[in-house]
DNA sequence: CGCTATTTCTGTCCAGGACAAATTGGTCTG
DNA sequence: CAGACCAATTTGTCCTGGACAGAAATAGCG
């Protein structure tokens, strides 16, 4: 039997990811959320508006203001499952297929027939081309799917923990390579989601880089002595497309100040995309640029040596 | 150049773990952290008391009082690197030497080294061997060296990363076994350590179960919704040493609450055991706990069926 | 000494006010 | 009409200070 629990403001906290003060102010200004009180006066939520929270804090930080969703009520769902499906429709790719026949594994929760359907895909088309035709589509279409509540979240954690045991596979199995640029990967606190960074470790790596991965949520000033210590020539962090983009701007600025001017600072994930980049900052549209930014690194260390 | 900024009340709510509200009201009663303000009344937090509050709270995850921790001062050094180096002395067995050496791969930032002799070692060992024997003692040990600040924060993310990287791909190798029992492993929402789980995956896939992993911070909600779909025998979560001990029994009490009876509950890492078993719920104090439980089960089955 | 009742400790919640940064919208100018 | 500049609004976060429940410690008693 299914029982969705009330939650407390905290849990609901963890939940979606919005603040005590925001939930608090929102009530008190739109009149939504209105959870119910318990005997002691705190508030209990119930679960489908946390549902409804969870949906507009992803649309939040998809760039959409906070009081036109409070005003929408079905508006919003076509707002939200609109996004770019025609595009999908004319590219019957056998990449497309494949993406497709992943989301029908992870939906049956057949976990044997997912990893291997992802393992015999990465042997046969080889792993650059792996990363870039497949998991980032793969990574959009999941995140959709999410969004659209065709996934549930524990639906999007197996398939995001298949592809990083994958990924991580791929990378051990690599030649360490020793070469040139040395390139320290991590994201800043707060930011939890790490498959960005090994997308790019794997295409970086194949590229004979050395990469230092340091996982994810490394405090900014440890980013700095991190560099320090491991003579790193790059820099790269990654922002999911759920970080608060106004926090962005100024974590990069503060990481920038921190990092000898000859380090360079690459930015990527669907969080870079969105934000303009301040000057000694490199912001990386794609997982291509960021392997043409390697290109153009060496061109230029070439140049000065 | 090293900086060390100074950090608003967020900025530190991140870094320490500690709620905002838990940082207004220590400064009320205790006097401390005693933050500056900024030209609009907001506290400033300098590094030192950070670093102070950081100390502190790990004092107080390991179970000792805040009240007793602000009237100390010199007297927490003592409290705080004493414990259990004493029985390290008369240990003088190979793994030992082994943590030993890893630590100074680690302190030297020697990836290549490190990913080598961890690689060999398990190799040579065999791998539940390499999981008792060396991976959870080097745990302890890092834990340690960061709790003294021997370790930097990147020095430890920089361990646990590799240490990822090598269980999972142990794990990748092994055959996937569809053996029953099948079991869910994840973790709490807030608990973001995932080291422990890898480590029981490994155990628990040597023996022939089938491991389904979710990664961390799956909502409770969706650990019941995903223990149904992959028709999970035992749900396996685990606790880090520095997750909030208050919040553990509630958050298992509910857990349980909203699994099926037959669902096995069973809980793991350093915060498992510092709490009693609720009724229905397996605390498992060590690994090897786990590897029993799991015998236990299939004997206590066989005579079910 | 073991067990219960009372007191202290401690984290979290609440209300409602304030404010700065970002966004929007309007107006004026070239 | 594009673009620059200023005002109004929106919005998240911070503040104070009070309250309270549950855990831990202490006292009291059989």
């Amino acid at each position: 039997m299914i029982t969705r629990p009330e939650m407390s403001i905290s849990t609901v906290e963890r939940d979606t990811g919005l603040g005590k003060d925001t939930l608090r102010v929102w009530e008190r200004r739109y009149g939504f959320p209105q959870p119910a009180r318990d005997h002691n006066g705190e508030r209990v939520y119930p679960a489908e508006q946390v549902e409804r929270l969870r949906l507009i804090k992803r649309l939040i930080d998809q760039g959409h203001r906070p009081g036109k969703l409070f005003a929408a009520s079905e508006t919003e769902l076509a707002a939200l499952c609109s996004p770019c499906v025609a595009i999908k429709e004319c590219d019957p790719e056998p990449e497309e297929k494949l993406v497709r026949q992943t989301m029908r594994l992870v939906k049956a929760h057949d976990v044997p027939a997912l990893r291997q359907a992802l393992s015999q895909a990465m042997m046969r088309m080889g792993l650059q081309s792996f990363v870039l035709d497949v998991v980032v589509p793969l990574n959009q279409a999941v995140g959709e799917a999410w969004m659209n509540g065709e996934f549930a979240v524990f639906e999007e954690h197996l398939y995001t923990e298949q592809m990083k045991s994958l990924l991580r596979q791929a990378i051990g199995s690599l030649p360490p390579g020793g070469g040139q640029p040395r390139i320290l990967l991590t994201t800043v606190p707060e930011e939890q989601h790490v498959l960005g960074l090994l997308m790019a470790e794997v295409l970086l790596v194949l590229d004979g880089a050395t990469c230092i991965s340091l996982g994810t949520q490394t405090p900014l000033f440890d980013i700095q002595m991190a560099a320090l210590a491991h003579r790193a020539d790059i820099v790269a962090v990654s922002f999911s497309g759920a970080f608060p983009l106004r926090q962005v701007l100024p974590l990069l600025s503060q990481l920038r100040q921190l990092l000898p001017a000859p380090v360079e600072l690459w930015v990527g994930g669907a969080g870079a995309q969105r934000a303009a980049a301040p000057c000694g900052i490199s912001m990386l549209a794609s997982l291509q640029a960021a392997v043409d930014a390697l290109a153009a690194w060496r061109k230029n260390r070439r140049g000065c040596d």
